[in-house]
DNA sequence: CCTACCGATCGGTAGG
DNA sequence: CCTACCGATCGGTAGG
């Protein structure tokens, strides 16, 4: 039994640790910074080759296409937010402290894990297929799910009587607007932002009376 | 005083006729069109050009080059913004009902405007200079025009204390959602729709009791 | 508005 | 991991 735990907490650091330490992880975490600069058809490989140290032609020894690299940072970040979805529609909170937990979720990622996160935002359209298709329905799922947590609190009466796909995408878009945020370099932290995002998501602006 | 009159007509008239009848309108009404679905970068002016039924070469009877294109797109839809916000700034409502203002001008804007203002908000990065720099000045001057709006509704005691920058955000972007909206074939109508993110970002999705 | 074409650059491969 | 190189395609020009 530890035996296992073992084998397995191994085999989860050596996953960990190959985007942190391998040459693969170098291509994937430079390719991620680039394509958010500039866009994935604006960054050539040469471009990317330069940032990592090495020649164009070196980079296809460790993956094998432009294409590959996008793949890997959109399924990356699709898994993380799956994962989370589930575990938290799982739990038995109230639908305000669901929602509020989505967020908090949305709003970490776009800081701890930046480039990542918004490179599979915005630059999934250059998926080929079967890929494109196969993001797509994550995407959508992930939203059907998000609005089905927000149509249980309006039955059980927690929430106002809204469109909730409509509420889902103001939400996912309104924390993508961290971007700016990440970029202005931060007049409030990172906990105020939260809050703040939170709040008025969950509340509004108006000042109650 | 009746003549001058018929001149301005004609002219604004010319103008308006400019992108719906001429080449060079439908030049970048088509430009608008590929620059959303496959991005500034990834578009070629040979597909631009088959789409708007001529040689590649002949676009540059019309166009000076891809960059004045992407130039015309984002300045226009710059300006229709920046003269709205000075309208509804200067005007006399309060502070809920002018940022409401703001919000449905922006959804419609998104809505009947959808191309050139999806191009403008996305790939205003490929600009070159100096045209890169002003637009981020407009931007950014926009945003803190907002910003004091809210400003001014905290200090009069309308607004939830919040932090007004990140509030700009929020909504900016939560309006941006409406791209989504757009491809899904509109399940509400566009009024549902406005009234939806209004209420919001205004009141928050709490139940109040 | 077209034909013909330019130099530059692209993603990727061969071979070592 | 590099040198050398491929065919394809890019934005744009000349000349009519």
């Amino acid at each position: 039994m530890q035996a296992l735990q073992a084998v397995l907490l191994s085999l989860s650091m050596a996953k960990a640790q190959r985007k942190k330490a391998s040459k693969k992880g170098l291509i994937l975490r430079k390719a991620s910074a680039m394509f958010r600069e500039k866009g994935f058809a604006a960054t050539s490989m040469r471009d990317l080759a330069e940032a990592v140290g090495i020649e164009a032609a070196s980079l296809y020894n460790h993956i094998r296409s432009k294409n590959e690299i996008l793949e890997a940072i959109c399924f990356d970040v699709a898994n993380i937010f799956n994962t989370n979805i589930e575990m938290t529609d799982g739990s038995n909170l109230n639908t305000i402290a669901k929602i509020e937990s989505l967020l908090r979720f949305h709003i970490r990622q776009m800081i701890e894990n930046y480039e990542e996160v918004y490179v599979s935002d915005r630059e999934w359209k250059h998926l080929d297929e079967p890929y494109l298709s196969n993001f797509q329905l994550q995407r959508r799922n992930y939203r059907k799910r998000f609005a089905s947590i927000i149509e249980t609190g309006i039955a059980r009466n927690e929430i106002r009587k809204i469109d909730a796909p409509t509420a889902v995408l103001i939400m996912l878009h309104a924390v993508s607007g961290i971007e700016s945020w990440h970029r202005s370099k931060a007049k409030i932290s990172a906990q105020e932002l939260e809050d703040n995002m939170v709040m008025i998501m969950t509340d509004g602006l108006r000042k109650q009376s």
